[in-house]
DNA sequence: ATCCGGGACT
DNA sequence: AGTCCCGGAT
């Protein structure tokens, strides 16, 4: 047997008994579609049978209020996707006359469906031949496959849209996308997946290669910290006060200016008023000039940078600070964003 | 306490 | 690319 077959087999004999299979009414399809995006069996069953009870068919759920949903979805989160719900209800009652549609092209043109749902309802409820990519796809083709292409990048999403489209059985497309996502979830699972068991593992190109755990690959999504660097230009005669960096934080070794790293953005009146500021220039500090407030984006840091020309004052030296000539700053490493603040002072 | 999984919209 | 949310796993 070929991939489609073993898994449409595996499937028959193994799938749960949900209510919303064994139907083929597209309303009640994408009820539970929806609910269940984003959210796990056990927790959107309940909801499932409480939308369906308030609102039996289309043109109940188009003449709710949008209050009463959201009431309703209460303790789902994402909660556009109830908001989305209505403005769809509403849309079929108008478009199609409370015939909620089947088609994979009508139905991609309501509000919060996309592709996946999509062609979720499509195949379920007309057995049209678009195959269904979610979490569960992407996992057991990454698998069976050996795809190393990262599931959440741009050209992943079409490489395993591509893929899933080849591998459809055509004759049964319902049944295939149903055994796909409910092998992804049973038995192909995220963590422990079950390969002693695995009808298909003498084909799987990541149990060949012991690649399960490594497969699917997923982008880390940095998570991006926001830093405000507060920059201070003190000159004296043609020379200018320089900062020579460490080497644990970003730009490590190169030069910047003296400067202090707040976490929000401060007003200038607020930041002068801190301590170790003081500390080194003394408390009269008279501010000439303050540069607008740059976005500097780095792989993993949002800068938000200014500059802020003050007069010199009686100073506390720095061991790591040197006076320079600003004829011989061009000798100097420059952050991309210390060039541009300096180029717009010195033109240089 | 922190991380991870999961579709669609903007 | 960022944002929306929660529950289960670690």
């Amino acid at each position: 047997m070929n991939f489609t077959d073993e898994l449409v087999q595996w499937y028959l004999n193994n799938k749960r008994d949900l209510p919303w299979r064994n139907t083929t009414d597209p309303y009640v399809i994408w009820l539970s579609e929806i609910i269940l995006q984003q959210t796990r069996v056990e927790q959107g069953m309940p909801y499932f049978y409480r939308f369906l009870e308030k609102y039996p068919n289309v043109s109940s759920f188009a003449a709710a209020h949008e209050d009463e949903i959201l009431k309703l979805w209460q303790g789902l989160g994402y909660y556009s996707r109830g908001r989305n719900m209505l403005k769809t209800a509403q849309l079929v009652q108008e478009l199609h006359s409370g015939r909620f549609p089947d088609s994979y092209d009508e139905l991609i043109k309501l509000k919060g469906i996309g592709e996946y749902t999509a062609a979720a309802i499509a195949s379920f409820a007309a057995n049209e031949a678009k195959a269904v990519v979610d979490g569960n796809v992407y996992r057991v083709l990454a698998r069976y496959l050996g795809i190393y292409e990262p599931i959440n990048s741009t050209g992943g999403k079409k490489t395993f849209q591509k893929v899933a489209d080849d591998f459809l059985n055509k004759k049964f497309p319902g049944l295939h996308n149903q055994a796909m996502m409910e092998f992804g979830a049973m038995l192909c699972k995220p963590k422990n997946p079950n390969c002693g068991i695995c009808p298909i593992r003498a084909g799987c190109v990541a149990f060949k290669t012991n690649a399960v755990a490594t497969l699917p690959v997923k982008l880390k999504t940095v998570k991006v910290r926001e830093r405000f660097f507060n920059y201070f230009l003190i000159t004296e005669g043609d020379t200018i006060l320089m900062n020579k960096r460490g080497d644990k934080d970003i730009w490590a070794n190169m030069f910047d200016l003296p400067m202090t790293e707040t976490d929000t953005l401060l007003t200038v009146e607020e930041l002068l008023k801190q301590p170790e500021i003081s500390a080194v220039f003394g408390n009269s500090i008279k501010v000439i000039e303050v540069s607008p407030v740059h976005k500097h984006i780095l792989t993993h840091q949002r800068l938000f940078v200014r500059l802020i020309k003050i007069e010199k004052q009686p100073l506390k030296m720095h061991q790591n600070w040197v006076k320079i000539s600003v004829q011989n700053l061009h000798e100097l490493a420059l952050p991309k964003i210390i060039f541009i603040l300096l180029k717009n002072i010195f033109n240089l």
